[in-house]
RNA sequence: UCCCCGAUAGCUCAGCGGUAGAGCGGGCGGCUGUUAACCGCUAGGUCGUAGGUUCGAAUCCUACUCGGGGAG
């Protein structure tokens, strides 16, 4: 890995949004930025090439998946993660504490960690503050994340602070191990803090303090945009970016969909990593300046132009989208990576408008402008889906 | 001309005495540190036509119409 330390520089500010740069043992990464997740060392469907022509200057991993298959240890012979998947940008990668979370009932959380059932053998594993750190650093990511707990939406204040406060008994431990690695910090590898607190001010606050208290290289939210509305997730995003450190980089994690991250940057938030683009994009749904729309629909089997005539991605540069609905249509893998570098190409464009806007001193105007035009999805048949889902998934 | 088979939702078919179902397709919606090329909701049918048997027929009988196959 080469000798580049992790930094950052905040560049400028307009009103609460940043512009800034990261730089990372694999190269720079300009701020307010979006990572595409690429889970089990790929971000589905697209190879590297085409994930950096859509405008990726760095991508999410997860070291829970890894760790379960391959196996760190191969990914390690392998030449670490960056070689074996052909991506020499800077990864970040995610420590496993969520899946805790969303894996559910394959779980038992105790003070010394997290003990699962792999979700592809049943094989039990235990997973550790010191085991998760030496994972990341067993990856080479650039970034890696502290184990955090997770906690679902709607859990009593008494269970949110129990996993808050053992939260910040691992954030220590993660901090330690890596401080004392002798390959982990000295490799150039930085470190975040995540701080979690569910939907309660006193707890998100009393966690922000926290977590800034211990020298990290950056400071992440954790624990929102899992079920509850956008106006708190929006108030506690703000609530804790307030509270972190004003010369560390942000990341918000797991959002978001594309008004989420321009509301997200209006509170200070930096970096963006999120499923939704390429998931949504697989099974149809494209963004556009309007909002998103379902490629699918009979209203595009003639359409000779493409999806979105102002986007410059691969896909509406060179296919119509009476194609492109003929692809999902007839159910070709095509349709599937067309359609994701299409979101893909959205969001990381959506970045860049930002970021120039913040240059220039007018991101308040770019943020009400495009906020005016794109129509998010609607919150109360977002509620009533989230519940059936999780029966279904749930029963 | 005769014999056989079929005719049920837009399509392919199931149901074979108790007042119609599936898959696909159509329409609508959802997906936020990926257990997701996934999930949910919904609209379509006087069961080819006309008679008959029966308390009751998509189901049994008869004729006819249309399709497919065979014989001549």
């Amino acid at each position: 890995m080469p000798e580049t330390k992790f930094d950052f520089q905040l560049l400028h500010t307009d009103g609460g949004a940043r512009a800034g740069e990261l730089e990372t043992p694999h190269g720079k990464a300009l701020t307010p930025l979006f990572m595409p997740v690429a889970t089990q060392a790929t971000v589905k469907g697209l190879t590297p090439e085409e994930v950096r022509a859509a405008g990726a200057q760095i991508i999410l991993s997860n070291a829970y998946h890894l760790y379960l298959r391959p196996g760190v240890g191969t990914v390690g012979k392998m030449g670490g993660l960056h070689r074996f998947m052909g991506w020499d940008g800077p990864i970040l990668t995610d420590s496993g504490g969520f899946q805790a979370f969303s894996m559910g009932p394959l779980r038992k959380v105790t003070d010394d960690g997290i003990r699962f059932r792999s979700h592809i053998d049943g094989s039990a594993h235990n997973f550790t503050p010191q085991l998760a750190t030496a994972n990341q650093e067993g990856l080479g990511a650039d970034i890696a994340m502290c184990f955090d707990q997770c906690i679902a939406y709607g859990a009593t204040e008494k269970q949110v602070r129990q996993a808050m406060e053992r939260t910040h008994r691992w954030a220590q431990t993660c901090f330690d191990v890596h401080q004392s690695s002798p390959t982990g910090a000295a490799m150039g590898q930085a470190l975040f803090g995540i701080v979690q607190g569910g939907t309660f001010p006193d707890l998100r606050d009393e966690s922000a303090r926290a977590i800034s208290a211990i020298p990290f290289h950056g400071y992440a939210v954790g624990g929102l945009a899992v079920g509850e509305n956008k106006e708190d997730m929006y108030r506690f995003t703000g609530l804790v970016a307030e509270l972190l450190p004003k010369d560390k980089p942000r990341y918000l994690m797991g959002v978001g969909s594309p008004e989420d991250l321009v509301e997200g940057v209006a509170r200070g938030i930096d970096m963006f990593d999120c499923a939704l683009p390429t998931r949504v994009a697989r099974n149809g749904s494209l963004f556009t300046p309007e909002g998103r729309v379902d490629i699918t629909k009979s209203r595009y089997a003639e359409q000779q132009e493409p999806l979105d005539e102002t986007c410059d991605c691969y896909t509406c540069r060179n296919y119509s989208a009476a194609y492109l609905r003929h692809l999902f249509r007839a159910k070709e893998l095509l349709g599937l990576r067309l359609a994701s570098i299409h979101n893909l190409r959205f969001v990381l464009a959506l970045m860049e408008r930002i970021r120039t806007s913040i240059l220039e001193r007018r991101f308040d105007i770019f943020r009400r402008e495009f906020l005016d035009v794109y129509q998010p999805t609607d919150e109360a048949a977002r509620q009533q889906q989230k519940e059936r889902w999780l029966r279904t998934r749930g029963g």
